[in-house]
DNA sequence: CCAATAACTAAACGATCGTTTAGTTAATTA
DNA sequence: TAATTAACTAAACGATCGTTTAGTTATTGG
């Protein structure tokens, strides 16, 4: 045995998630990333691999911060109600703190859309696949959908909840509490 | 009077702007827009004065390669069967050639959201006032519709093409098609 | 208490970024 | 046709990128 380390590895991580959260992936540097995460790069390195190995850290980071929110969409027995009450939910943790960061794994889809980048794909695939099935579930209750009704509503949610996670980057709570009203409207 | 230029700046530009809508202001390198654009850096910092300049400039270019879907959509007069059109022609300009790309001016408003730079700022908020208002003047061709209605429509609709732009880059054609329709199911 | 080992610091790595500059080529006009 | 001037080529600029490495400090077990 030797030296113990300094820093706790989970509470670094959650540091980072949120530069990267502020800035996306390729805008924070490890410059940044070393400021803000209070350690050195060596440290972040033997920890982390490399930048990717800590952006993927990251992307858990935020999973896990998002996981009460999730717990409360699962538990919950309202139907469509509760899928319109994780909407409020979502944009309200992307615009805390005043500032307008959007959510990290739509950040994250967009900025990387474009790459091939096997182990982000994964990640946010999981977290999509893991919302349909959510959707579906909670469209289901309401008997009077059909099979296919449920499918082409999931879809539109899932578009619904990508478009106002990119859009609450850029509009006004009044706008996005109407677009949330307006897509709830007549489902 | 001397040497005259080898290149046209029009033509040169729309070979940038199209390298910029595929991977983002700030993935793309000068080395690559020298590549693509057939013209050494000096040409091109004579020209655009920098990289900014030139970005600046395949914005407009892009906007002007938007024009005739604009003017299409000004021209017609069936109202909200207008916007809808509007919304698939957009689609099918972003995901041409068989890359999903986005829409230039979006990409842009989700990379720059979080700086602070005044002139493309401007350029977004031009585009966006400019469509909103056409929105609005499709929206008021149905007299049953209240002012209060109509703005509230709009802006969800400036929303819902947000959306569908960030969405177009990751989703099925039959996902949009889904989305656009239920969209407009109830408006 | 000292050898072993891991965590630390800080400097440097090569690559690439956006930008500039020195030197050459070609078109214009007096 | 020779002087002028702008467009060209190509190399280099300093800065910063992600990453590595050499050297120091602290903690542990034998």
């Amino acid at each position: 045995m030797a030296r113990k380390k300094e820093y706790n590895e989970d509470a670094v991580v959650e540091k980072a998630m949120n530069l990267f959260w502020r800035n996306g992936y390729e805008t924070t540097s490890m410059q940044m990333l070393e400021k803000e995460m209070g350690i050195n790069k060596f440290s972040i390195y033997s920890s982390f691999g490399n930048k990717h190995g800590l952006f993927l850290e990251s992307l858990k980071s935020y999973q896990r911060k998002l996981n009460f929110i999730f717990d409360e969409f699962r538990i919950s027995n309202n139907g469509l109600e509760d899928i319109k009450q994780f909407f409020y939910n979502s944009v309200r943790i992307c615009s805390q703190d005043g500032n307008e960061k959007g959510c990290l794994i739509t950040n994250t889809y967009n900025e990387f859309s474009e790459r091939e980048d096997e182990l982000i794909n994964e990640q946010m695939g999981y977290f999509m696949d893991n919302l349909k099935e959510l959707f579906i579930h909670k469209l289901k209750m309401d008997a009077s959908k059909n099979e296919e009704t449920v499918l082409k509503q999931a879809n539109f949610l899932l578009l619904a909840k990508h478009g106002l996670a990119a859009a609450s980057k850029v509009n006004s709570e009044k706008e996005i509490e109407d677009y949330i009203e307006m897509t709830f409207k007549n489902l």
